[in-house]
DNA sequence: GTAATCAGTATCACAGAGTATACCAACTAC
DNA sequence: GTAGTTGGTATACTCTGTGATACTGATTAC
């Protein structure tokens, strides 16, 4: 009985987890979310502000996260077009998740430079 | 200077987070992490307790995993002869963010199904 | 007139993550 | 004797996420 339920619960666990992972996997979608509610507005902005990704990528995944209801695009069609990103309340439902990963990643910067 | 020292700390902020991305990528390490943390020690066991793993990826992320310290594979050569792995404190450390993330997959559930 | 910024799009190409399937030798259970 | 388990390896294949490079048209700045 305890043994059942502990199968249960972990078969469950698991799909939670993978759930997830499906929806935030790739190198790109968390350092994004994080620079959006950081307070990263615009296009090029958003894209300086992460190290490596390119403008492809960060179109690409803007436009399906506008699609997921992620983030807010709004475009002001002014004379010089100006467009900006905002996060939604459900972007911020990754919040923990990113704070426990940025921990994560200063403890091990630590733990490395210790073991050097 | 609030405005270096945010930009500096957002700067900060996002090394660390890519950095974590970069051990925990892919779709199965931290499913096999979070699996051998909960207990399960054979190979077949692991494998059966993550949906959709194939023998192959398990073989090779827990070869990766054992080069990197996060899991202690121990043969005993007994006449069938039995391997069990184990998780190390190194391991451990992703605890919060796999809490997070089941956290987040089972409010992902309820909202999927309250919405439909 | 030249360079730079803005918000992207268009192509091309590739590595490697992931999948599918079969197989091994040793052992157990029926 | 035959089917199933265990802990994997071998081979072949797909596919897509990611990268590199170039380009656009409008605007501003020198």
């Amino acid at each position: 009985m305890a043994k059942a339920a502990l199968v249960r619960n972990q078969a469950e666990e698991v799909k939670a987890l993978q759930d997830t992972i499906y929806v935030i996997g790739g190198k790109w979608k968390l350092p994004i979310i994080n620079s959006i509610c950081n307070g990263n507005k615009r296009f090029r902005e958003i894209e300086r502000s992460i190290p490596g990704i390119t403008t492809r990528m960060l179109s690409r995944e803007l436009k399906e996260m506008e699609m997921n209801k992620l983030v807010k695009r709004t475009v002001y069609p002014d004379s010089p077009v100006l467009v900006e990103y905002e996060s939604t309340p459900y972007c911020k439902t990754f919040g923990n998740i990113i704070l426990a990963m940025i921990e994560w990643g200063r403890e091990h910067k630590k733990y490395i430079q210790e073991e050097a």
